[in-house]
DNA sequence: GTACATTTCAAACAAGTGTTTTAATTTAGT
DNA sequence: ACTAAATTAAAACACTTGTTTGAAATGTAC
């Protein structure tokens, strides 16, 4: 048989067009165009574009998410203390199975993730938040115990600033590679992107409190 | 006398809307309506809401640019060996004497850069790159300077994860105040930020390379 | 094969967008 | 004060958006 249903016709089509232009700058009728399906066909299937969005991220965070937490969980019950760079790392194999879900998976998704936060600022972060929470406080816990000598509201500010790094390189990965590509003949996967993000990431996290940093 | 003409009041208005709600999301009947002024007004005196976009960021551009081209060349032309921390710290005082071009300044002009580099990606990055170009490329050979031994493609690389910071951290801004303020009775300043952005970005910049790094 | 539920389809809807038009008004020069 | 230019104003334009409607088509169970 082989046949994709309409609803995945509509996923596909989505999660393409919504990684590489955006949430709030791609139309039902694109997307409907691209899935040959109808433009009632989203409404009918998923009430609405919000929720359209919604259930493009879910098939993704539905594998991501509980394979993230299983890890932190097993981190955070070794007895030995882990290393910042270890922590980051943790993200690495399970973004890299999201290409078994999807063809270029983890580059859609880590697209789709910076789209989410850059586009959208209201409901995905809830959505998000109220779905997930409880994993992200055991990231932020071994992030922590990591940098033992951080406060917590510097380790706050830090976390946010990456998030920052990842989302926006993952938004205009598409942009960086080109140019990369141009200036440099370099021929970067997004595997690539991600080893690069790690040292970087792990430097800033744990950088030494400094006065001035202090002083404010 | 004292009388803001009506393309001073579109302005005041339009970068008010653009800083809370980005460019995309805000309307001309918005910013109109706010200004109390002829929706026609708009296209008038600016022609397109595309130009007074750029018009809105011109506004600080040409008080910023040149003044951080003038540091950076000092900069250069200076003997010593500047180190990164250093160079970074030159977008310090520039910044915040934005403040002096209008209430609020440096917070509005960086929530603007914020927006600028997620909610559009085409036009506003050209018009940058156009306008201001040699500036950039002045601070990308101190940034070289100061890391002698990292390749250009990894400097290319991680000043494009540090530009993600900023300007996540930025477009953010507001949302991620209230969370540090609920959570950590902090009450942070946009200068604040700024020193707490300056080592985090450093460290990140300078870490050192890795063999999983150098391998892709 | 008939009855019922599910899904598809073309068309229209209501609301919002940036822009243009045309006339009225204000401002400035002589 | 008169004329010409610059500005403001209300209205309409052309277009796109997400969503809804009601009839046709398809599939499913008895």
């Amino acid at each position: 048989m082989n046949k994709t249903t309409t609803q995945d016709k509509i996923l596909d089509a989505a999660e393409q067009l919504f990684a590489s232009t955006g949430f709030a700058d791609t139309s039902l009728r694109q997307i409907t165009s691209l899935a040959q399906v109808n433009l009632a066909a989203v409404n009918y299937h998923f009430g609405s574009k919000k929720e359209l969005i919604q259930s493009v991220l879910q098939r993704y965070l539905s594998v991501l998410m509980p394979r993230l937490d299983q890890e932190f969980s097993q981190l955070l019950s070794s007895q030995k203390q882990n290393d910042l760079t270890a922590v980051l790392s943790v993200f690495i194999q399970p973004l890299l199975e999201l290409n078994k879900v999807q063809h270029h998976g983890t580059r859609t998704f880590l697209q789709l993730l910076g789209r989410g936060y850059t586009d959208v600022q209201g409901h995905l972060r809830w959505f998000f938040n109220h779905h997930y929470g409880r994993t992200l406080d055991k990231f932020v816990l071994l992030v922590q115990q990591a940098c033992p000598d951080l406060p917590a509201s510097e380790i706050f500010w830090r976390l946010h600033f990456s998030l920052g790094t990842v989302v926006f390189t993952m938004a205009s990965n598409q942009a960086l590679q080109e140019i990369a590509a141009a200036d440099f003949n370099e021929n970067v996967e997004i595997e690539g992107v991600i080893h690069r993000l790690i040292p970087y990431l792990a430097a800033g996290i744990a950088s030494p409190l400094t006065l001035s940093s202090q002083a404010h």
